[in-house]
DNA sequence: GCCAACGTTGGC
DNA sequence: GCCAACGTTGGC
């Protein structure tokens, strides 16, 4: 089992849409660092949640991979800002996962606690200019950032 | 294949 | 809104 970091903008979709709507393909993302993290996700993994562009900035909460290797139906709609027309549902370029929604953070763990907890090496996510928005987090991480997480 | 120009992300 | 730090595109 493996832990991930998903970044989304809460003014688009943050974890109380997910709370909502219990579970939710992972659609929109065009970075192919990114997907290539996405297709190595496996059913089970635990993902956080993480709120950019935001107030306050940080962990909002947890998420469980329910399906993996997903094709993110919105490369193939016109409509879409998402749309590629250069894929085809028989070879669909962009995979993603879906997720369940399981626990909202009593309060969120900002990006500067995480910086004062963590160093880029341990937690990707505090490193300058890191803007990757799939990242894998580590099981020592992972642990912490859940003991951080509970302790309110 | 190089790299300048351009576009995007995301913290501040 | 600014701008650093990317990533992508396209001319050559």
């Amino acid at each position: 089992m493996n832990y991930w970091l998903l970044k989304s903008e809460p003014s688009v979709f943050g974890i109380e849409h997910l709370q909502k709507v219990k579970s939710a393909v992972w659609d929109g993302v065009r970075n192919y660092q990114a997907r290539n993290h996405l297709r190595t996700v496996e059913i089970g993994d635990l993902a956080f949640f993480y709120h950019s562009n935001s107030d306050p900035t940080g962990l909002a909460g947890l998420c469980k991979v329910i399906a993996a290797n997903v094709a993110d139906p919105t490369q193939f709609d016109p409509k879409s800002d998402y749309y590629d027309p250069k894929s085809t549902p028989a070879e669909p370029r962009w995979q993603t996962v879906k997720v369940e929604y399981v626990e909202t953070f009593p309060r969120v763990i900002t990006l500067d606690e995480l910086k004062a907890s963590f160093t880029p090496d341990e937690l990707l996510v505090v490193r300058k200019g890191m803007r990757l928005s799939v990242m894998p987090v580590t099981e020592a991480a992972a642990k912490r950032l859940l003991k951080i997480a509970r302790a309110g």
